[in-house]
DNA sequence: AACGCGGGGAC
DNA sequence: GTCCCAGCGTT
Protein backbone atom coordinates (compact mmCIF):
# COMPACT_ATOMS: atom_id res chain seq x y z
CA UNK A 1 0.00 0.00 0.00
CA UNK A 2 0.96 3.26 -0.70
CA UNK A 3 0.70 5.24 2.62
CA UNK A 4 3.53 2.14 4.16
CA UNK A 5 5.53 2.57 1.61
CA UNK A 6 8.42 5.01 1.36
CA UNK A 7 9.13 7.19 -1.62
CA UNK A 8 12.01 9.02 -0.72
CA UNK A 9 14.41 7.01 -1.88
CA UNK A 10 12.67 7.52 -5.37
CA UNK A 11 12.80 10.87 -5.83
CA UNK A 12 16.57 10.81 -7.07
CA UNK A 13 16.67 8.10 -9.68
CA UNK A 14 13.46 9.26 -11.32
CA UNK A 15 15.06 12.61 -11.46
CA UNK A 16 18.65 11.75 -13.03
CA UNK A 17 17.09 9.18 -15.49
CA UNK A 18 14.42 11.81 -16.75
CA UNK A 19 17.51 14.23 -18.01
CA UNK A 20 18.96 11.23 -19.38
CA UNK A 21 15.61 9.85 -20.83
CA UNK A 22 13.65 12.69 -21.89
CA UNK A 23 11.53 13.18 -25.02
CA UNK A 24 12.79 16.00 -27.07
CA UNK A 25 9.07 17.82 -26.97
CA UNK A 26 7.64 21.50 -28.24
CA UNK A 27 6.58 22.34 -24.97
CA UNK A 28 10.00 21.25 -23.25
CA UNK A 29 11.65 23.95 -25.24
CA UNK A 30 11.17 26.70 -22.85
CA UNK A 31 9.16 27.66 -19.38
CA UNK A 32 7.04 30.33 -20.49
CA UNK A 33 3.95 30.03 -17.76
CA UNK A 34 1.96 30.82 -20.73
CA UNK A 35 3.05 27.83 -22.85
CA UNK A 36 3.25 25.13 -20.03
CA UNK A 37 -0.21 26.31 -19.06
CA UNK A 38 -1.67 25.90 -22.67
CA UNK A 39 0.23 22.42 -22.69
CA UNK A 40 -0.87 21.27 -20.05
CA UNK A 41 -4.21 21.98 -20.76
CA UNK A 42 -4.41 20.29 -24.23
CA UNK A 43 -2.26 17.02 -22.78
CA UNK A 44 -5.46 16.91 -20.02
CA UNK A 45 -6.73 13.36 -20.95
CA UNK A 46 -5.20 13.52 -24.37
CA UNK A 47 -1.77 11.88 -25.90
CA UNK A 48 1.21 13.82 -26.03
CA UNK A 49 0.71 12.47 -30.18
CA UNK A 50 -2.74 14.06 -30.40
CA UNK A 51 -1.53 17.05 -28.83
CA UNK A 52 1.67 17.65 -31.33
CA UNK A 53 0.18 19.33 -34.11
CA UNK A 54 -2.01 21.54 -32.50
CA UNK A 55 0.10 23.03 -29.57
CA UNK A 56 2.46 25.33 -31.73
CA UNK A 57 -0.22 26.54 -34.05
CA UNK A 58 -2.27 27.87 -31.57
CA UNK A 59 0.64 29.73 -29.81
CA UNK A 60 1.59 31.55 -32.91
CA UNK A 61 -2.29 32.34 -33.87
CA UNK A 62 -2.35 33.48 -29.76
CA UNK A 63 1.05 34.01 -28.52
CA UNK A 64 0.20 35.58 -25.47
CA UNK A 65 -2.57 35.53 -22.57
CA UNK A 66 -3.90 38.73 -23.86
CA UNK A 67 -4.48 37.68 -27.13
CA UNK A 68 -6.28 34.36 -25.99
CA UNK A 69 -8.27 36.48 -24.02
CA UNK A 70 -9.54 39.21 -26.78
CA UNK A 71 -9.93 35.93 -29.27
CA UNK A 72 -13.46 35.10 -30.89
CA UNK A 73 -15.25 31.71 -29.94
CA UNK A 74 -15.04 30.48 -33.64
CA UNK A 75 -11.82 31.68 -33.99
CA UNK A 76 -10.92 29.75 -30.81
CA UNK A 77 -12.97 26.48 -31.17
CA UNK A 78 -11.39 26.39 -34.87
CA UNK A 79 -7.45 26.29 -33.55
CA UNK A 80 -9.07 23.30 -31.25
CA UNK A 81 -10.73 21.66 -33.85
CA UNK A 82 -10.41 17.90 -33.47
CA UNK A 83 -8.59 18.00 -30.50
CA UNK A 84 -11.64 17.19 -28.06
CA UNK A 85 -13.15 18.39 -24.87
CA UNK A 86 -14.04 21.75 -26.21
CA UNK A 87 -15.22 22.80 -22.61
CA UNK A 88 -11.24 23.02 -22.00
CA UNK A 89 -10.56 25.78 -24.49
CA UNK A 90 -13.37 27.79 -23.35
CA UNK A 91 -12.24 27.88 -19.97
CA UNK A 92 -9.10 28.89 -20.95
CA UNK A 93 -10.12 31.68 -22.29
CA UNK A 94 -11.83 32.56 -18.97
CA UNK A 95 -8.71 31.81 -16.84
CA UNK A 96 -7.09 34.68 -19.10
CA UNK A 97 -9.75 36.99 -18.76
CA UNK A 98 -9.13 36.61 -14.90
CA UNK A 99 -5.14 36.60 -15.35
CA UNK A 100 -5.77 40.03 -17.40
CA UNK A 101 -8.75 41.65 -14.90
CA UNK A 102 -6.82 40.36 -11.23
CA UNK A 103 -3.13 39.41 -12.02
CA UNK A 104 -2.09 42.14 -14.50
CA UNK A 105 -1.70 39.85 -17.42
CA UNK A 106 0.71 37.85 -16.00
CA UNK A 107 -0.04 34.27 -14.93
CA UNK A 108 0.42 34.22 -11.09
CA UNK A 109 3.01 32.37 -9.11
CA UNK A 110 1.42 30.98 -6.54
CA UNK A 111 -0.24 27.38 -6.10
CA UNK A 112 -3.67 28.68 -4.96
CA UNK A 113 -4.32 31.33 -7.61
CA UNK A 114 -3.43 28.67 -9.93
CA UNK A 115 -5.70 26.96 -8.78
CA UNK A 116 -8.55 28.70 -8.39
CA UNK A 117 -8.34 29.54 -12.34
CA UNK A 118 -11.08 27.88 -13.87
CA UNK A 119 -10.18 25.05 -16.01
CA UNK A 120 -7.54 24.92 -13.80
CA UNK A 121 -7.96 21.47 -11.14
CA UNK A 122 -5.17 19.83 -9.20
CA UNK A 123 -3.02 17.85 -11.76
CA UNK A 124 -2.59 21.08 -13.72
CA UNK A 125 -1.99 23.51 -10.88
CA UNK A 126 0.66 21.00 -9.79
CA UNK A 127 2.22 21.05 -13.15
CA UNK A 128 2.45 24.59 -13.96
CA UNK A 129 3.83 25.53 -10.61
CA UNK A 130 6.40 23.18 -10.35
CA UNK A 131 7.55 23.67 -14.39
CA UNK A 132 7.26 27.06 -14.41
CA UNK A 133 7.68 28.45 -11.09
CA UNK A 134 9.59 25.84 -9.25
CA UNK A 135 6.88 25.18 -6.78
CA UNK A 136 7.27 21.92 -4.38
CA UNK A 137 3.96 20.77 -5.93
CA UNK A 138 2.73 17.74 -6.75
CA UNK A 139 1.37 17.00 -10.52
CA UNK A 140 -0.52 13.56 -9.78
CA UNK A 141 -2.18 12.59 -13.48
CA UNK A 142 -2.96 8.94 -14.39
CA UNK A 143 0.45 7.50 -14.97
CA UNK A 144 2.07 9.01 -11.86
CA UNK A 145 -1.50 7.08 -10.14
CA UNK A 146 -0.27 3.85 -12.54
CA UNK A 147 3.46 3.95 -10.69
CA UNK A 148 2.47 4.71 -7.52
CA UNK A 149 -0.26 1.66 -7.66
CA UNK A 150 2.72 -0.66 -9.10
CA UNK A 151 5.57 0.34 -7.09
CA UNK A 152 4.08 0.00 -4.00
CA UNK A 153 1.43 -2.84 -5.18
CA UNK A 154 -1.74 -0.70 -4.06
CA UNK A 155 -4.98 -2.34 -4.91
CA UNK A 156 -7.17 0.70 -4.45
CA UNK A 157 -9.12 2.05 -7.37
CA UNK A 158 -7.14 4.34 -9.26
CA UNK A 159 -9.97 6.41 -10.18
CA UNK A 160 -11.56 6.94 -6.51
CA UNK A 161 -10.51 10.30 -5.13
CA UNK A 162 -9.33 8.53 -2.64
CA UNK A 163 -6.50 7.68 -4.13
CA UNK A 164 -5.43 11.12 -6.08
CA UNK A 165 -5.54 12.08 -1.94
CA UNK A 166 -3.13 9.88 -0.72
CA UNK A 167 -1.24 9.80 -3.73
CA UNK A 168 -0.92 13.90 -3.39
CA UNK A 169 -0.32 13.08 0.10
CA UNK A 170 2.62 11.14 0.06
CA UNK A 171 4.18 12.79 -3.01
CA UNK A 172 3.88 16.36 -0.90
CA UNK A 173 6.39 14.73 1.53
CA UNK A 174 9.38 14.20 -0.62
CA UNK A 175 8.95 16.69 -3.24
CA UNK A 176 12.49 18.18 -3.44
CA UNK A 177 12.98 21.67 -2.72
CA UNK A 178 14.17 22.26 -5.62
CA UNK A 179 13.73 20.84 -9.37
CA UNK A 180 9.99 20.28 -8.68
CA UNK A 181 8.98 20.19 -12.00
CA UNK A 182 11.61 17.84 -13.28
CA UNK A 183 10.54 15.35 -10.75
CA UNK A 184 7.01 15.73 -12.04
CA UNK A 185 7.55 15.23 -15.22
CA UNK A 186 10.10 12.48 -14.57
CA UNK A 187 7.16 9.77 -13.06
CA UNK A 188 5.19 11.06 -16.00
CA UNK A 189 7.57 10.24 -18.01
CA UNK A 190 8.22 6.76 -16.31
CA UNK A 191 4.29 5.71 -17.16
CA UNK A 192 4.31 7.07 -20.60
CA UNK A 193 7.72 4.80 -21.80
CA UNK A 194 8.48 2.50 -19.38
CA UNK A 195 5.34 1.61 -16.82
CA UNK A 196 2.99 1.30 -19.78
CA UNK A 197 -0.93 1.66 -19.53
CA UNK A 198 -1.56 -1.07 -21.74
CA UNK A 199 0.50 -4.17 -22.50
CA UNK A 200 3.83 -5.06 -20.82
CA UNK A 201 5.53 -2.41 -18.87
CA UNK A 202 9.20 -2.33 -19.73
CA UNK A 203 10.96 -2.92 -16.26
CA UNK A 204 14.31 -3.09 -17.98
CA UNK A 205 14.51 0.41 -19.07
CA UNK A 206 12.80 2.15 -15.23
CA UNK A 207 14.98 3.98 -12.88
CA UNK A 208 12.15 2.38 -10.00
CA UNK A 209 12.93 -1.73 -11.23
CA UNK A 210 14.76 -2.27 -7.94
CA UNK A 211 12.63 -0.87 -5.46
CA UNK A 212 9.10 -1.50 -7.03
CA UNK A 213 7.32 -4.35 -5.19
CA UNK A 214 5.03 -4.89 -8.78
CA UNK A 215 8.33 -6.01 -10.62
CA UNK A 216 9.68 -7.97 -7.30
CA UNK A 217 6.17 -9.95 -6.98
CA UNK A 218 5.23 -9.86 -10.69
CA UNK A 219 1.82 -8.62 -9.91
CA UNK A 220 2.22 -5.77 -12.38
CA UNK A 221 -0.42 -7.57 -14.51
CA UNK A 222 -3.29 -6.56 -12.34
CA UNK A 223 -2.40 -3.23 -11.33
CA UNK A 224 -3.37 -0.64 -11.27
CA UNK A 225 -7.00 -1.24 -10.38
CA UNK A 226 -9.24 1.16 -12.21
CA UNK A 227 -13.14 0.59 -11.91
CA UNK A 228 -15.08 0.29 -15.14
CA UNK A 229 -17.01 3.38 -16.69
CA UNK A 230 -20.32 3.12 -17.64
CA UNK A 231 -21.19 1.37 -21.31
CA UNK A 232 -22.26 4.33 -23.43
CA UNK A 233 -25.37 4.89 -25.30
CA UNK A 234 -26.05 4.40 -28.96
CA UNK A 235 -28.02 7.08 -30.93
CA UNK A 236 -28.85 6.83 -34.47
CA UNK A 237 -28.80 10.25 -36.41
CA UNK A 238 -29.41 11.17 -40.38
CA UNK A 239 -26.90 13.66 -41.53
CA UNK A 240 -27.60 15.93 -44.13
CA UNK A 241 -25.27 17.60 -46.56
CA UNK A 242 -27.60 20.36 -47.88
CA UNK A 243 -25.83 22.00 -50.73
CA UNK A 244 -26.18 24.45 -54.05
CA UNK A 245 -22.83 24.71 -55.48
CA UNK A 246 -20.30 25.10 -53.47
CA UNK A 247 -22.28 26.28 -50.77
CA UNK A 248 -23.20 24.05 -47.74
CA UNK A 249 -25.45 24.29 -44.54
CA UNK A 250 -24.17 24.20 -41.50
CA UNK A 251 -25.78 24.91 -38.10
CA UNK A 252 -24.42 26.29 -34.65
CA UNK A 253 -25.13 23.50 -31.87
CA UNK A 254 -25.85 24.74 -28.74
CA UNK A 255 -23.79 26.67 -25.92
CA UNK A 256 -24.20 24.04 -23.74
CA UNK A 257 -23.72 19.76 -23.61
CA UNK A 258 -21.69 17.70 -26.23
CA UNK A 259 -19.89 19.75 -28.72
CA UNK A 260 -20.82 23.05 -27.41
CA UNK A 261 -21.04 26.32 -29.54
CA UNK A 262 -19.58 23.93 -32.93
CA UNK A 263 -21.28 24.46 -36.33
CA UNK A 264 -21.99 20.79 -37.64
CA UNK A 265 -24.09 19.83 -40.52
CA UNK A 266 -28.23 19.72 -40.07
CA UNK A 267 -28.71 16.39 -38.39
CA UNK A 268 -31.78 14.28 -36.68
CA UNK A 269 -31.94 11.95 -34.10
CA UNK A 270 -33.43 8.98 -36.34
CA UNK A 271 -32.34 6.99 -39.60
CA UNK A 272 -34.51 8.64 -42.19
CA UNK A 273 -35.71 7.27 -45.25
CA UNK A 274 -35.03 9.43 -48.56
CA UNK A 275 -38.68 10.19 -48.84
CA UNK A 276 -38.63 11.60 -45.43
CA UNK A 277 -35.11 12.89 -45.82
CA UNK A 278 -36.67 15.04 -48.61
CA UNK A 279 -39.44 15.93 -46.45
CA UNK A 280 -37.14 17.53 -43.55
CA UNK A 281 -34.93 19.03 -46.81
CA UNK A 282 -38.57 21.18 -47.46
CA UNK A 283 -39.53 21.82 -43.64
CA UNK A 284 -36.09 23.46 -43.83
CA UNK A 285 -37.09 25.86 -46.41
CA UNK A 286 -35.26 24.72 -49.22
CA UNK A 287 -36.69 22.86 -52.57
CA UNK A 288 -34.87 19.97 -53.38
CA UNK A 289 -33.17 18.92 -57.02
CA UNK A 290 -31.69 15.44 -56.12
CA UNK A 291 -31.13 13.53 -53.12
CA UNK A 292 -28.23 10.77 -52.72
CA UNK A 293 -27.23 8.08 -50.50
CA UNK A 294 -24.10 8.96 -48.70
CA UNK A 295 -22.06 6.54 -46.58
CA UNK A 296 -22.54 5.28 -42.92
CA UNK A 297 -20.45 6.66 -40.33
CA UNK A 298 -20.23 5.89 -36.86
CA UNK A 299 -18.30 8.04 -33.75
CA UNK A 300 -17.71 6.77 -31.08
CA UNK A 301 -17.44 9.29 -27.92
CA UNK A 302 -16.40 8.14 -24.61
CA UNK A 303 -20.22 7.81 -23.33
CA UNK A 304 -22.17 8.02 -26.76
CA UNK A 305 -22.29 6.13 -30.25
CA UNK A 306 -23.22 7.73 -33.09
CA UNK A 307 -24.57 5.41 -36.07
CA UNK A 308 -25.04 7.72 -39.06
CA UNK A 309 -26.76 7.35 -42.04
CA UNK A 310 -26.19 10.60 -44.75
CA UNK A 311 -28.19 11.77 -48.20
CA UNK A 312 -26.34 14.66 -49.89
CA UNK A 313 -29.84 16.66 -50.84
CA UNK A 314 -28.75 19.65 -53.89
CA UNK A 315 -31.38 22.41 -53.63
CA UNK A 316 -32.15 24.75 -56.07
CA UNK A 317 -31.50 28.07 -53.88
CA UNK A 318 -29.21 27.94 -50.37
CA UNK A 319 -30.02 31.84 -49.98
CA UNK A 320 -33.34 31.40 -49.29
CA UNK A 321 -32.21 29.68 -45.90
CA UNK A 322 -31.59 33.08 -44.54
CA UNK A 323 -34.98 34.06 -44.79
CA UNK A 324 -36.63 30.56 -43.51
CA UNK A 325 -34.61 30.51 -39.78
CA UNK A 326 -38.21 30.17 -38.15
CA UNK A 327 -38.93 26.72 -39.91
CA UNK A 328 -35.30 25.43 -38.59
CA UNK A 329 -35.90 22.59 -35.66
CA UNK A 330 -35.01 23.09 -32.16
CA UNK A 331 -33.20 25.94 -31.26
CA UNK A 332 -31.04 26.05 -33.81
CA UNK A 333 -30.15 28.00 -37.13
CA UNK A 334 -28.71 27.20 -40.36
CA UNK A 335 -26.87 28.54 -42.96
CA UNK A 336 -25.56 28.06 -46.39
CA UNK A 337 -21.81 28.65 -46.07
CA UNK A 338 -19.24 28.41 -48.89
CA UNK A 339 -17.36 25.25 -48.09
CA UNK A 340 -13.85 27.35 -48.81
CA UNK A 341 -15.47 29.67 -45.75
CA UNK A 342 -16.35 26.65 -42.99
CA UNK A 343 -12.36 25.53 -43.59
CA UNK A 344 -11.20 28.76 -43.00
CA UNK A 345 -13.62 29.63 -39.99
CA UNK A 346 -15.75 26.97 -38.35
CA UNK A 347 -15.19 23.62 -36.26
CA UNK A 348 -17.05 21.11 -37.37
CA UNK A 349 -16.32 18.26 -35.00
CA UNK A 350 -14.71 14.89 -36.13
CA UNK A 351 -18.08 12.72 -35.57
CA UNK A 352 -18.82 14.71 -39.08
CA UNK A 353 -15.38 13.52 -40.92
CA UNK A 354 -16.99 11.22 -43.17
CA UNK A 355 -19.33 13.52 -44.33
CA UNK A 356 -17.24 16.65 -44.61
CA UNK A 357 -15.43 14.57 -47.12
CA UNK A 358 -17.95 14.06 -48.92
CA UNK A 359 -17.57 17.48 -49.99
CA UNK A 360 -13.94 17.60 -49.45
CA UNK A 361 -13.98 19.87 -46.53
CA UNK A 362 -10.54 20.42 -44.84
CA UNK A 363 -10.50 20.15 -41.25
CA UNK A 364 -7.87 19.93 -38.32
CA UNK A 365 -4.59 21.95 -37.62
CA UNK A 366 -2.83 22.61 -40.81
CA UNK A 367 0.22 20.36 -40.32
CA UNK A 368 3.43 20.63 -42.13
CA UNK A 369 3.13 17.55 -44.31
CA UNK A 370 -0.17 18.82 -45.20
CA UNK A 371 0.92 21.74 -46.15
CA UNK A 372 4.04 20.56 -48.14
CA UNK A 373 1.62 18.76 -49.95
CA UNK A 374 3.16 14.93 -48.96
C1' DA B 1 -19.30 9.76 -5.64
C1' DA B 2 -20.96 9.69 -10.18
C1' DC B 3 -21.40 11.63 -14.44
C1' DG B 4 -20.65 14.47 -18.83
C1' DC B 5 -17.30 15.66 -21.82
C1' DG B 6 -13.65 14.01 -27.67
C1' DG B 7 -10.85 11.75 -30.12
C1' DG B 8 -7.71 8.41 -31.24
C1' DG B 9 -3.87 4.97 -30.69
C1' DA B 10 -2.51 0.44 -28.97
C1' DC B 11 -3.83 -4.07 -28.20
C1' DG C 1 -14.24 -4.94 -29.62
C1' DT C 2 -11.51 -2.82 -24.86
C1' DC C 3 -8.61 0.33 -22.53
C1' DC C 4 -7.12 4.75 -21.38
C1' DC C 5 -4.65 8.92 -22.19
C1' DA C 6 0.13 15.03 -18.54
C1' DG C 7 -8.48 15.87 -15.84
C1' DC C 8 -12.03 19.24 -14.75
C1' DG C 9 -16.65 21.00 -13.70
C1' DT C 10 -21.17 19.92 -12.33
C1' DT C 11 -24.58 17.61 -9.83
Amino acid sequence: MLDQFDLSPLVTPAMDWFQVNKRDLPWRRDRDPYHIWVSEIMLQQTRVEAVKPYYQGFLAALPSIADLAACPQDQLNKLWEGLGYYSRVRNMQKAAEVIMEKFGGQMPSDYDAILSLPGIGPYTAGAISSIAFDLPAPAVDGNVLRILARVSEDDIDIKSDLAKKRAQAALEGVMPASGSGIFNQAMMEIGATACLPNGDPLCGQCPWKKYCLANRHGSWDHLPVRSKGKPRRIEERTVFIVRNGSRVVIDRRPDRGLLAGLYEFPNVREHLSEEAALAYAEQMGYEPLRIRRLEEARHIFSHVEWRMIGYEIRVSDAELAKEMVENVPADKISWPVDIGEISRKYAIPSAFAAYAKAIQLERGPKREDRVMGL
